[in-house]
DNA sequence: AACAAAAGAAACCGATCGGTTTCCTTTAAA
DNA sequence: TTTAAAGGAAACCGATCGGTTTCTTTTGTT
């Protein structure tokens, strides 16, 4: 196996179990268990449990957004389908055996220090998704795009919230019904 | 010292320690150092860690919906208004020096599995919370007062989220606005 | 002043933590 | 086929984990 993917086979058996349990619950000798790998080589790719911790955070931020856009892009013919159909990702995703929240916000729960590596990882995928958002509003003609993806935004992090700790399994139907009154609204106010 | 108040003393301690550095990371030592009480005073009044966590969450529950019952009661002149002002009440309680999210938001990113009795105490908290919302829904002539209840709640988790997460001090007065517009929804189709 | 309960200090427990090192086997290239 | 790197297994490291026990001091009550 050659280095490069043995580093992402590393990631991506890490990924599941820091997702699933949290990371300070989980452990190396878990993680090199399930990998298949022995410490040594753990600890030739990564030069620390954080750095481990970072490593998946990024793969993360890049396996979820690409599901999203892909999903979205697939979903919605419109550009204003297209920012509905976010809500429809985040309802299959709600839905899913394996739905333990977001893991990003999971992630700033325990490194809440704002200045944290890890944290710092969580802020610039939010803002990625704020971006993209921003772009499919520009593309539905929206003048105040920065606007309406600020709000979709809140209504997204809401649902998810709600999805996760309250176990509300519909919350991104409703979260969707309530994208549809602020879409609209920046429509009729171009 | 009496039993109540000392046990009572270690859970104001542990608190703001758990909610800084999260459950996991914050160890049975750190605590009693902070609380200056032994380790058998600790195990006395508690039976396990779990159990302090789970105290802990309960007593958060109690000081926090007093604060955001207290502050909305006395900012909101009418019910309309105090459903806005819940929006006020976040808008303060992210700009506070010591603001780490919501520790129940956090608890429940450690203990995933919504069966786990922390998780449990987290899912009431949401329960509860949304359960006033609602009776100010209904103060204010709401017909849809559980609609209009889900829809700010969604509102307001958005909005901590991106409060924390993002560091953004401003999103409670993004979300207030989309609160407004939901509000006068719910009183013209009443 | 005598006494019993409460609680502090600290040693101690086994387990686990993240991380390093040693030794041996597998693998792949020359 | 020789050789060297890669990697697995496992011992080992000091630190810390949650939790218990022992022993001593403090406290409050009679």
């Amino acid at each position: 196996m050659a280095s490069v993917s043995k580093r992402e086979h590393i990631i991506s058996h890490a990924l599941p179990l820091f997702y699933q349990n949290g990371f300070n619950a989980t452990g190396i000798e878990l993680i090199i268990s399930q990998a298949g790998v022995s410490k040594k080589t753990l600890y030739k790719y990564f030069k620390s449990k954080d750095d481990l911790i970072l490593s998946v955070l990024t793969k993360r931020d890049e396996i979820f957004r690409r599901k999203l856009i892909d999903k979205t892009e697939f979903l919605g013919k419109t550009a204003e389908g297209k920012l509905l159909a976010l809500f429809d990702f985040l309802h299959a995703w709600f839905n899913e055996v394996n739905f333990f929240g977001c893991m990003f916000i999971n992630a700033s729960a325990e490194f809440t220090d704002i200045e944290h590596p890890s944290h710092i990882v969580c802020s610039e995928h939010k803002n990625k998704i704020k971006a993209y958002i921003k772009s499919l509003a520009f593309e539905a003609n929206i003048k105040k795009s920065s606007e309406l993806s600020a709000q979709l935004n809140i209504l997204m992090e809401g649902a998810i919230v709600e999805a996760h700790v309250s176990g509300d399994k519909n919350s991104a139907i409703k979260a969707k019904k309530m994208a549809e009154v602020f879409i609209n609204l920046a429509l009729s106010t171009d």
